[in-house]
DNA sequence: CACATTTAGTTGCGCTCGCAACCGTCCCCG
DNA sequence: CGGGGACGGTTGCGAGCGCAACTAAATGTG
């Protein structure tokens, strides 16, 4: 039923691209929240934050917003979260007192240490059920509509 | 710097596919959006149902949540917008009292019968971005991911 | 046949999100 | 150098979501 092939009038859910890459996504991504999840306790807002304040020596909420694609409110509360834990620390910049500076704390170090390796373990599962010329094929379509969409970063 | 190619200690999120593929995702979302939000004032699950019911001639809502991988609430509620909008009608089923059938009223289908359309030429956009080979190769890798996730309908 | 279990669907509730408004700071231009 | 707009970040609020609990109907079991 679902799967069956869509003729001009009609449309399969199941057969359409951008409803199939939306529940791909949502699968990948449960996939991954076991990692960070279920084992550090962080929602995907904090995952993001920590993964780009742990890429970087210090970054501003702007900054992350940016990388991350998320709105600033989300950012901001996924810091303070974080915070709260103190996984990251924040102080004021010299230059620009609007801003603070994010950093990981010693802890937050720690963490990112041991996620990072994981998160990449979960990374290669996935792209290990596709051959090497698969891949690269999926990632060149990934990278292309990527552009296309100027999601590029 | 999001871009940068990320090191064994290092996770860089633009370079890591869970989010890229999130990304993509949404903003695959964002672009048909503009065709079922902005012109036929329907938000995502009401699209999803639309879609899924007007494909069959009718069918019930555990039909359409497992469909359309939502859950049963959110089906539920979606079912009941459209239902205020007279889009679709539901009939108690005959056989077993607990279900209703749900089908597409004359204007869901008239509806439907403009939204499949341009639907279909918002996903024929984005895909002409690719080549015949890149086109193919980027729908094997989801194929085979969406059944290595058990994703597959 | 009675009772327990399962299933279809709805609803109350708490949580998260994005929007808009806001505060404080910076910067440009007259 | 003074004022207006732009910008970084936070917060109040309403909308949407999933969970859990519920109703009603079907099914299974002794």
């Amino acid at each position: 039923m679902i799967g069956r092939p869509t003729t001009e009038q009609t449309l399969a859910l199941g057969d359409f691209v951008p409803f199939r890459l939306n529940r791909l996504a949502a699968g990948v991504s449960l996939h991954l929240a076991e990692v960070y999840q279920h084992r550090f306790g962080l929602d995907i807002p904090q995952w993001r934050v920590m993964a780009t304040v742990g890429a970087e020596q210090a970054c501003t909420a702007q900054f992350i917003a940016a990388s991350t694609r998320m709105h600033k409110t989300r950012v901001s509360r996924a810091i303070a979260q974080l915070e709260a834990r103190e996984l990251i620390e924040r102080a004021a910049s010299a230059a620009d007192r609007r801003q603070r500076q994010v950093r990981l704390s010693r802890s937050g170090r720690r963490m990112y240490s041991e996620l990072v390796p994981l998160a990449r373990a979960r990374e290669a599962t996935l792209l290990s059920c596709l051959t090497p010329e698969q891949r690269t094929g999926f990632l060149t379509g990934i990278e292309i509509l990527e552009r296309f969409l100027q999601l590029e970063n």
